[in-house]
DNA sequence: TCAAACTTTCAATACTTATTGAAAGTTTCT
DNA sequence: AGAAACTTTCAATAAGTATTGAAAGTTTGA
């Protein structure tokens, strides 16, 4: 396979990855177009590569930055805009456990919290699986939540090796 | 909170939860009514619960029984189909990744693999971040993936022992 | 202060995905 | 075989998301 070619595919399966995953595929297709480019570039290279319009690639690109997954650069004498993308997949791999935690798990674990609080008879089959259920999936959801706590205050070698070394 | 306030809530927020994470919401919110629901019930009563249409309720029904997250019952004597779902948090969690690992994680370490293959000339800065990033992200997908085997193929115990207890 | 160079916004539009509902299909009973 | 009871399909449509592009905004240097 050729190099170009090759970056093509990934670019094209990132994008659907992402699209199945809840991440907008013009902004996971961005992404991966700056974790395959070596130096910074512009919005203008990105809308030429990726043919999409400017105020997309306007738009993505604050989103990228937002997830932490991309900073801007401004080079002296310059007025245009650079961008590139942290190539570590442990760091990217990082920063989107982290916003997704903050923006969706931790907001159904407040929710889950509350509704563990209702009471009722517990003679009434309603009740009894409303607990069951909503209580299982509060455990579960409190202690996968904590395991990401702990592996994005971590650092790369403690993930590497405490928690790998587990699966052969 | 009222029960069915609180049932409501629940409903809700898993169906916003799933359709921020690529699952459709209405899929989500009809394994949450099941989940809820003591027995088994019908279409009939699915489709006045969420004021869904018959169709929705029939093919959603069909997607949770391919995912094994919602089974069927048939009744002596009673032409109707029942329908419920399993409601420990731990097989659900199972079977939905088991799903997802199978129909993307799978397809997408393929693609990596073969990348991976790609050959080039080390001096090319394109050819070095393309080798970079694609082995960073198939190093990492391996490991997520192959701890992810591990942990379907394991029981609940195994799971909650061995995993959990690493995490404070 | 002006205007060129560049970035940002957002209403309009295109695209994608979900949903409806009625017709077709199936099963079961008499 | 006929018809009632129920399920499935799928073309049409609605709803939800993403994208465009041109106008407005900003910054910089002469």
């Amino acid at each position: 396979m050729e190099l170009q070619e090759a970056k093509l595919k990934f670019i094209e399966a990132w994008g659907k990855l992402g699209s199945e995953w809840g991440i907008n595929r013009t902004m996971a297709q961005v992404h991966a177009l700056l974790l395959l480019t070596p130096d910074a570039i512009t919005t203008e290279d990105i809308m030429e590569k990726l043919n999409i319009s400017r105020g997309n690639t306007n738009m993505t690109l604050r989103d990228l930055m937002g997830w932490g997954l991309v900073e801007k650069q401004h080079r002296a004498g310059e007025r245009k805009e650079y961008f590139f993308a942290e190539k570590d997949a442990w760091l990217i791999a990082r920063q989107v456990a982290q916003e997704r935690k903050k923006r969706e798990i931790d907001p159904i674990l407040k929710l889950l919290n509350e509704l563990s609080e209702v009471k009722g008879d517990e003679k009434d089959p309603e009740y009894k699986t409303f607990k069951t259920s909503v209580n299982g999936i509060s455990k579960l959801t409190k202690n996968v939540n904590k395991a990401l706590g702990t592996m994005l205050k971590a650092d790369e070698n403690w993930f590497w090796g405490s928690i790998f070394k587990i699966f052969k």
